[in-house]
DNA sequence: GCGCTTCGACGAAGCGCTTCGACAACCACA
DNA sequence: TGTGGTTGTCGAAGCGCTTCGTCGAAGCGC
């Protein structure tokens, strides 16, 4: 390998010449950047990695930090990591993958300190979340995917539950829908302190509420089986019911079986949204469900925007960011059976 | 941050001496050891990575390259590279994401050259790959995900299609199923040269003709509609038609749902057998899909140990691996209606 | 008690780059 | 013609570690 010498050597100029001309850093005159750059292509010159990062003390990599014992949703994570991955790179960062649990707070801490990443991107964080506080402590770089209980100068993206919680109910009402379900995460995702359980449901009970609706809501296990139980569940509570807002994917193949068990058509006797979906999950049902999909792509690339902005100046201005999902009609929503007139 | 000179001044040893109770390279008293072990602790020391990677003319990362576009479900993909994060990390190695197209091979030769990373990892290899060409040439570790049709002297691990067919069939056979059909990925996939549609092709009517059963194959592209439409094809086509293996997972879905219209139970009619599943869609299906899900975790984990022997060795003596698929069974497979003696 | 080996520790020379201070050379202006 | 401010370039001092050559001290056999 060509070093920083053999090209000032080959150029004629000195190292620092070289290197300023590479980093623009101090005036270069046209007539030597060009021999420069002559030099470089001919060697095939690239410049080291570590000693770029030792000498100027600052690392190219971002480390993602997540949790071992993925959460359901494969498909909304992979589509976060390729975003990251290649934000990170048209900004002349890596990223690297750090698989760790929540109670390995003090290893990534040591890497930290290695100088191995120049920011740490946190993901699946919990309301109270250890990796969290000592991040915030040591003073490092870093950004939440996903929001802790103590926001105080701890700069996030998330998920923007309330909103997308509002608009499956905007949508579902605009089509005629008074008798609106919400079936969501287990009661044990609550407890462990799984946020956007939390947030699903106030949003949604928000949203039906304001718009003089009754919010009827169920927490139901990972499984189809789970989620036959809850739909039937729904129907016994609400014979009603028209529609039912999903934040299960598993369990809502449940629900569309148990419905069309009954002998109940998807969508014309009840319709069916399910929200913070992964790509590519609708289209397994039959009929294909309309799903308001997870931002995977957006927030990787607004999470790794933050945090090369928290390493650039510190801790910017509005250190968070609120993504919708976004809706992707399939064939599991319709009007209501009976539209009435919109109460507001 | 404390320097290793910090941790050798406090010690009272030379910061050499430092160096060679870190790493064993050569012998240091017990005495001294714990001096410096105690020293470390006491500062919080960690040596920084750049530096090291400078002085050792080694850097501690491996880079696993993907195509920006993925080929279906992310879930396979998502095992793989958790999995490969995680053995990386056990082996002292970072696991950093090269988001590139396959026409981008310069580019990683260029990172490479950096000293960036010590080895590749290459996903989802092409038959004539040009990033696996000029790996080959530049002398860079690397370990192909897949093979191309080239293989001498190139590591890698794989998918075993061939024994994953076999073994799919012989589970079928021994169910009494002789008319068993194969459904594929699209034509299309195999035109660009994705290799598994071609070995599971092989494969899977090797297996059939070794046990005098006759191979009714078709391809299909990724679309439940096109499944529907493929198994309307192979009823046509063989309406003795008791199993269906598929390696297609949308289309899967298309198939049971032709199926059902046509008042056909799964699996009392027709048994459904998935294989080269990703985790969790077979539960997505009602009933739920018996598959043979792809080993994206132990492909992971081989490649990785692959690529860091590669690394320490230049090239090992028995580069390649091949993993097969595991079945999980689920409720689309039975006995077939009336079971005749199996013919060998 | 001698020379021999072995063990443990030291000092110094880099690894390839960034960055600071210095300084010619050149310009414009008076 | 001198002054002061640019502009472009250079040399050298590290960044924090690995690793090679070296060497004193202790241990050994005879």
């Amino acid at each position: 390998m060509a070093t920083m010498q053999d090209v000032a050597t080959l150029a004629k100029v000195s190292l620092s010449t070289v290197s300023y001309a590479l980093s623009g850093t101090r005036p270069v005159s046209a007539a030597t950047r060009e021999r420069i750059e002559a030099a470089m292509t001919e060697l095939g010159f690239q410049p080291n990695a570590a000693a770029r990062s030792l000498a100027s003390r600052r690392s190219n990599v971002l480390a993602l930090v997540y949790p071992a014992v993925e959460r359901g949703l494969g498909g909304t994570v992979a589509e976060f990591v390729d975003s990251a991955a290649q934000v990170a790179r048209e900004h002349g960062y890596h990223l690297v993958l750090w698989p760790f649990r929540t109670s390995q707070a003090e290893e990534i801490l040591d890497l930290v300190r290695q100088g191995m990443a120049a920011g740490v991107l946190v993901m699946d964080v919990a309301l109270d979340d250890d990796r969290v506080r000592m991040l915030q402590e040591s003073g490092a770089p870093y950004t939440m995917i996903g929001r802790t209980r103590e926001l105080e100068g701890r700069p996030w993206v998330d998920i923007d539950f309330e909103r997308t919680a509002d608009d499956a109910v905007q949508y579902l009402a605009d089509l005629g829908h008074r008798h609106i379900a919400f079936l969501n995460h287990s009661e044990q995702s609550a407890a462990e302190g799984y946020a956007p359980t939390f947030r699903a449901d106030d949003g949604y009970a928000v949203a039906m509420t304001r718009r003089g609706l009754t919010p009827v809501a169920v927490h139901c296990g990972e499984t189809p089986n789970a989620g036959r139980a809850a739909a039937a569940e729904l129907l016994d509570a609400e014979p009603r019911l028209s529609a039912v807002i999903t934040m299960n994917e598993y369990a809502t193949f449940g629900v569309v079986a148990e419905l069309q068990r009954r002998g109940l058509s998807v969508p014309d006797d009840v319709s069916i949204l399910s929200i913070v979906s992964s790509p590519g999950v609708g289209e397994m049902s039959n009929p294909p469900l309309t799903t308001m999909h997870a931002p995977g792509a957006e927030l990787g690339r607004q999470g790794v925007l933050r945090l090369l902005s928290v390493i650039a100046d510190g801790t910017p201005d509005l250190p968070q960011v609120l993504v919708p999902c976004s809706l992707e009609e399939g064939g599991t929503v319709s009007r209501a059976r009976s539209p009435r007139p919109a109460l507001d």
